[in-house]
DNA sequence: CACTAGAAAATTTTT
DNA sequence: TTTTCTAGTG
């Protein structure tokens, strides 16, 4: 089946690829089929959801010795780089905090009461969206959205969601460089704009998008599974390709998963039989986190009592710490089993979070930064409380500095003295801490250091993080904890993406899988009753159950414990 | 405008 | 419980 999808020709194709079914090594090899086919790169665009997606496919290929590589980005990137070429300048998108800042402005502007985060949250995905008209909508998101886009239009920034409906309006018009092959990553995740910009495409080039409906996980921004089923009555004539091998998960978790899904006909797993799913239930989310704690360093073969150096070459039926992961439903409930993991000695990593204090501290370096490189000055200016007279004189100082490529302090240093910008010692160390202008780029950019490092999974640690970031990655090892009633599906949330949302957790797991939960769990301060999530009810067959609160497993009463978990 | 007290919220995330 | 938001003061 990957070899039909990879060297499918004629028409349009739809990949249907399940978990750890090799949707990536599809999309790469069929790019290097095109291209040995004799297709030029040029003609041919990937396009996927994130940077590092993107990175991934372009090491790959590189490495696979593909030669001149096609053009491979994210939709963003795509239609950045449609637009700039369209306009002949290079916009200026607003990060996430300056939107934020851009946002309370419009909303004092517009003299709306309702929440600012809420309101602009409801325009985004208004902006997503193709098929509806703003007219329709209510007093306050109207004067809200005319405010906000007159404060982007006065100072001559662009948001993420009007740089794809500009790419959109640039399509629409057919007045683009003419490409051959458009091949689509992770199909599932496209909002109606993204869909709509790739089913125009498909009218002048072959269109490859792979994706896998079950997992769906971003309807909350706009996503929409549908249109895999969608593509096929508008992407024609199109074949359909389903992959049913799986090449990750344990057969035994294939089934739960499918069970899981209502889905009748698992994947076939092509691992070596093996892997077991035990389910744990504890009274608090002290004692959950203890056990995992317990059976990490059990598995790693007892870290509390082993050297150091007798860490990395795990022995026989041990476990290296890299191959465990611990996922959970939001970043809350993380805080008990980083905890019990301290205690015990075990090293761990977390994706880092920035705090507000970071974030405007960052901001603020990044107004200072991108002034000097030339784009949207009155913009930076006006955030930074600079008058634009007052900069307008020292423009041959700003020369220097953007092409200098001093250091961070060095930057931050010239600016002090020039605008006497004032920043706290505090804030300075948060920046060198989080951001270094490239030396690579020209002209000179910024770079977020942990976008650029990425987790380090060589690193002997466990790695902890949300069901949603696991998605994609792959673990011997795998927890899922937290799986409670009104966390998982969280609150008052679309079930079923929140379905597949365990869906995606459950098959990261490449041999053990382990899922516990809690009767009572403490949550902002307040403790909730909980209890098992009401996904478990069902698939409990596939479990072997542990022994309440002592980690040991239930040998003698599985029945009896099984009655009892609901 | 900068600061702060008190209120309100608190997922999930990428660009 | 902790962080973030916002209106109101200085």
């Amino acid at each position: 089946m990957q070899e039909e999808a990879v060297t499918s020709d004629g028409c349009h194709l739809l990949i249907v690829a399940g978990p750890g079914t090799g949707k990536t090594m599809v999309l790469v090899s069929r790019i290097l089929f095109l291209l040995k086919r004799g297709e030029k790169p040029e003609n041919i665009l990937a396009v996927t959801f994130t940077n590092k997606a993107a990175s991934e496919i372009r090491r790959r290929l590189s490495r696979a010795g593909a030669g001149r590589l096609p053009r491979i980005g994210t939709f963003h990137s795509w239609a950045y780089g449609l637009v700039s070429e369209k306009t002949g300048t290079r916009p200026y998108v607003l990060c996430e905090r300056e939107q934020m800042d851009l946002l309370r402005e419009a909303r004092q502007g517009a003299g709306i009461k309702a929440g600012a985060k809420d309101i602009f949250q409801r325009l985004s995905l208004l902006k997503q969206r193709v098929d509806v008209r703003l007219v329709d909508q209510d007093q306050d998101l109207l004067a809200f959205s005319e405010e906000y886009h007159r404060l982007l239009k006065k100072y001559g920034v662009w948001d993420y969601d009007d740089l794809l409906l500009k790419a959109l309006k640039i399509i629409e018009s057919g007045d683009y460089a003419c490409l051959k092959h458009v091949l689509v990553d992770e199909f599932q995740d496209v909002n109606p704009v993204q869909y709509r910009l790739v089913e125009l495409t498909g009218r002048r080039a072959r269109v490859t998008a792979i994706g896998d409906p079950n997992q769906s996980i971003y309807g909350f921004r706009g996503a929409s599974p549908s249109y895999m089923e969608r593509c096929k009555e508008d992407l024609r004539p199109v074949s359909i390709i389903k992959l049913n091998v799986a090449y990750r998960c344990p057969q035994k978790v294939l089934d739960t998963a499918a069970s899981l899904m209502g889905v009748k006909r698992p994947l076939v797993s092509a691992r070596p039989q093996s892997g077991h799913i035990r389910f744990g239930l504890f009274e608090n989310e002290q004692r959950e986190a203890n056990w995992i704690a317990t059976e990490i360093d059990r598995m790693a073969g007892g870290l509390s009592f082993e050297s150091f150096n007798m860490r990395n070459q795990a022995s026989f039926g041990e476990r290296s710490l890299s191959d465990i992961c611990i996922l959970y439903r939001a970043k809350v409930l993380s805080a008990p089993i980083e905890a019990a993991l301290s205690r015990r000695g075990i090293p761990f990593h977390v994706p880092v979070r920035l705090s507000g204090t970071e974030q405007k501290a960052i901001t603020l370096f990044r107004h200072l930064f991108e002034f000097s490189t030339g784009r949207a000055m009155d913009y930076h200016l006006s955030r930074l409380g600079i008058k634009t007279e007052e900069a307008r004189r020292l423009s041959s100082f700003l020369e220097g500095v953007a092409q200098k490529r001093h250091s961070e302090d060095k930057f931050l240093e010239s600016f002090r003295q020039v605008f006497h910008v004032e920043m706290t010692e505090e804030e300075a160390s948060m920046i060198r801490k989080h951001i270094r202008i490239s030396e690579n780029d020209v002209p000179a950019s910024l770079i977020f250091k942990e976008e650029q490092d990425g987790v380090d999974f060589s690193v002997e640690a466990v790695t902890l993080m949300t069901l949603h970031a696991s998605k994609g990655l792959e673990f011997p090892v795998v927890f899922l904890a937290g799986v409670d009633r009104e966390i998982m599906p969280w609150k008052e949330t679309d079930k079923e993406e929140e379905r597949r949302l365990l869906f995606v957790g459950m098959t990261r797991s490449s041999d053990r899988l382990f899922i516990t939960s809690s009767r009572n769990r403490r949550l902002y301060g307040k403790r909730v009753r909980t209890g098992p999530s009401p996904f478990l009810k069902g698939i409990e067959a596939f479990f072997s159950p542990v022994k309440l609160g002592t980690g040991r497993p239930a040998k003698k009463s599985i029945r009896r414990k099984q009655k009892n978990l609901f």
